[in-house]
DNA sequence: AGAGGAAAAACGAACACTCGTTATGTTAAG
DNA sequence: CTTAACATAACGAGTGTTCGTTTTTCCTCT
């Protein structure tokens, strides 16, 4: 950030470039979104783009950090159905929030743009472990289940439906993926009486 | 192709570019691999590259159609197992063979440059999902299990986990990871008897 | 209240460079 | 000597970035 925003419209034109960014990253990637491009998405020229974010890098960082992390509080389930409406929330935030799937393709194209900040990946694997941990220690796992071991499936799971989705034109159908998913995996993950009470409709995303 | 060779230093050649040219478009992906590093790493020049082939895009479908469909073929197993065996000699091969490991990244780009080609997508799919029929009909599978639902689903779990690993720089755990996938899904997929009864052995996949 | 001015914000042309591609030159094989 | 096989150099378009300039906003002083 080259320059703190002191004016109201610095910041309305700081959040249209941001959007355009998105948008463009999204349909281009980071290599094949050209700053033109961002900018005319953004409806601004160059010379803003460059006023608010220092390059191309930062942009894209921008973008990455401004996924919100709105998508951990709202839950006030537990054990494994909390578990479970994490995925719906993000299922949801997915395919309604652009920026949100810029920063996923962003995140997932990284390596070789310094923008490391895994910031996606062994965060999510964390979370998704410690609500794992907790469904244990409420008995409802089944016995054999490796929370890490399912943790880091299934980060890569989500990630590789969120691809086929996009890839195939058809992103609006991701909670219905995420939910066959659950249907595929609880049984190897739980006893039955807990898959058979949990709640497993799409709609619990839009909280 | 701009031209059949009609000395044997010229296929020598023209293979070093395709293995360059896998490795840059591994590393880099479409966008981000420039023709010239791709001649540096096939230890030519630019016009070497342009003589064998038309254009970048000509070379990427090269490398496309340069993964072996030797996958389908050395596997005598049926039913259920021979799924297995097909996602363990897939992880075999990703971590074996650059090219394949292009070949995957580039299907998985492809998108808007207009190489189309979907060679992995659909058709994984559809491969998947004839095996799973024909497992079902041997009476293997669960009763509640869509064939369908399960193939589009393990074809994004599985680029998913080959995107993970590759972004976590463990491609080497491909075939460790696929084990536990099926560990987690055979328990809703099939009966306790055969889930117990198949090789899940990942040297299996080394054919 | 209203003119003056400084700073913030946005513009737009230009720079240096890399890209894919082509044209031309040079070497090796038959 | 002819042609295939490669090397070298150049071209035009497009890239990210810089920079001088202009416009807008806000604060001050009479």
């Amino acid at each position: 950030m080259p320059a703190e925003p002191k004016q109201q419209r610095a910041l309305k034109t700081r959040d249209d470039i941001l959007r355009g960014a998105a948008l463009a990253f999204e349909d281009f990637g980071y290599k094949g979104a050209s700053m033109r491009e961002i900018a005319a998405r953004s409806g601004v020229t160059l010379g803003a783009v460059y006023f608010h974010f220092a390059g191309k890098q930062e942009l894209a960082r921008a973008v990455i950090l401004a996924q919100p992390d709105v998508m951990v509080p709202k839950l006030q389930s537990v054990g494994i159905q909390r578990l479970v409406d994490l995925t719906l929330v993000w299922a949801h935030e997915i395919n309604a929030n652009p920026v949100m799937r810029a920063a996923v393709r962003l995140a997932v194209e990284q390596q070789a743009h310094g923008i490391e900040e895994d910031t996606s990946f062994q965060e999510w694997e964390v979370l998704f472990r410690k609500w794992l941990e907790e469904a244990r220690d409420e008995g409802e796992l089944a016995p054999g289940a490796s929370t890490g071991a399912v943790a880091e499936f299934m980060v890569g799971a989500m990630t590789g439906m969120q691809h086929h989705a996009r890839l195939t034109g058809k992103i609006n159908t991701l909670g219905d993926r995420v939910v066959r998913m659950w249907q595929l995996l609880l049984p190897g993950l739980t006893t039955p009486d807990v898959a058979a009470r949990l709640d497993l409709d799409p709609r619990r995303g839009a909280a």
